[in-house]
DNA sequence: ATATAGCGGATCA
DNA sequence: TGATCCGCTATAT
């Protein structure tokens, strides 16, 4: 577990219910604006996917990208985040 | 829309 | 080290 890794893990644990963000934002709050792909590989080797909202990064066109648990599922729980959020509201 | 290169960090040999 | 991979991105067709 790098420092680079936890900053990552950090900043997208912060992302607000219903929110995304982009691979480059996130690598850019971690202080590596190039490093994206660091993102995407820290995240893929990343242990506990389950305790980090990682389905909230996406492409930084607003695509899905992919995703361990299945883009289709990743897209379904955003949707749902939102939902929630304005549920919630 | 597709192809290509570049790039940062992790992993493996 | 060096090669290779990745849940990428920007740029050029």
């Amino acid at each position: 577990m790098t420092v680079f890794e936890k900053k990552v893990l950090r900043i997208i644990s912060k992302i607000p219910l219903g929110e995304v963000r982009s691979y480059k934002w996130v690598a850019q709050k971690a202080g590596k604006p190039n490093a994206y792909r660091a993102v995407a590989n820290a995240l893929s080797k990343n242990k506990y996917p389950l305790f980090i909202p990682c389905h909230r990064v996406i492409y930084s066109s607003g695509e899905i990208g992919g995703y361990f648990l299945g883009k289709p599922l990743k897209e379904k729980l955003i949707k749902l985040e939102q939902k929630i959020k304005s549920m919630i509201k």
